[in-house]
DNA sequence: ATCCTGAAGC
DNA sequence: GCTTCGGGAT
């Protein structure tokens, strides 16, 4: 994280025209145009998965960056790359294997569910498809991710609406505003929306985005969908991740050793595990527990 | 403490 | 609508 920021991040900062509602006049759409990519001119964040058209590469990078910074994001997506090149490696992997991969990232569901997604497109042939409603149908691709690999793989003219993005638009548009809803933020993002170099503007919306957030008080906390996340120490979800680290490391652990390693007092440790199981991310046979899907 | 290119289950 | 789901950097 830079300590000075590029000055057209205070041209982004400083762009502010409340809406007062109906069509952004064509002056309007202009000038928020202008700061935009005068600001992705200057300040542009290279990342690995701007430089691929490959769709599944992607996709991956969009399941990884789910809740998860970029800059954590992107050692791990090309260790993931290097392993599984296509979608056809990452189907016919076993699930364990897949889970020690995406190990420390964190949302260790959205391994299984990436793994899964990779089973369907392989089952049609490795095809990604190109549109939104045909995206969601897959596991652990919601409305921002659906649209985010339609927009970036596929330079898609739809409406993506993320936390960079919504943070700019709230801070330009709804600068006093409280309780601001995605419904009324989305006009706004179709309306400014280039026809096309859709890619590209997307990826300049969200630097602008991620820019503000060093500078200015977190606007996104006037979103209606806003919520502060419970504390992650002390949580189940902590258990949950150390459970999967000790498993990541061995084949097969007896359930007494990894009750021990988490600690035989911790009332945190049954439900923890129950939960990974319930999920299809351990599989307890006998006194034992491994990682990943029960074998055939 | 806060938040990160959210999704699923209820 | 509300909760759960990781982990790290700040």
């Amino acid at each position: 994280m830079p300590n000075r920021l590029p000055e057209h991040a205070h041209l982004v900062a400083e762009y502010v025209e409340p809406y007062r509602g109906g069509r952004l006049t064509s002056g309007q759409v202009e000038r928020f145009r202008r700061v935009v990519w005068s600001y992705y001119r200057a300040a542009r964040r290279p990342m690995p998965w701007r430089e691929t058209r490959d769709p599944y590469r992607i996709m991956v990078s969009e399941f990884m960056l789910q809740q998860t910074q970029v800059s954590r994001v992107e050692p791990r997506y090309h260790e993931f790359i290097a392993r599984y090149p296509t979608v056809f490696e990452l189907a016919t992997a076993p699930l364990g294997e897949v889970l020690r991969s995406w190990q420390g990232l964190g949302y260790n569901r959205r391994a299984k569910h990436l793994h899964e997604t990779a089973r369907r497109i392989a089952e049609r042939g490795g095809i990604v498809p190109d549109e939104v409603r045909e995206l969601r149908t897959l596991p652990g691709i919601g409305p921002y991710t659906a649209a985010a690999v339609a927009a970036f793989a596929f330079d898609r003219r739809v409406v993506v609406l993320e936390t960079n993005i919504r943070r700019l638009f709230l801070h330009g548009f709804f600068p006093d505003a409280q309780g601001v809803s995605d419904r009324e933020i989305e006009p706004l993002v179709e309306q400014t929306l280039p026809e096309r170099g859709v890619r590209q503007w997307y990826y300049a919306l969200m630097d602008c985005g991620a820019a503000l957030a060093g500078m200015v008080g977190n606007a996104n906390r006037r979103s209606r969908h806003y919520s502060r996340q419970s504390s992650f120490s002390g949580s189940v979800r902590e258990v949950r991740g150390m459970i999967v680290r000790v498993l990541s490391e061995h084949a097969e652990v007896p359930l007494e050793t990894l009750e021990r390693a988490i600690g035989p007092t911790d009332e945190r440790f049954r439900p923890a595990l129950e939960g990974l199981e319930r999920d299809g991310m351990v599989v307890v046979s006998g006194r034992s527990v491994s990682l990943g899907e029960s074998s055939p």
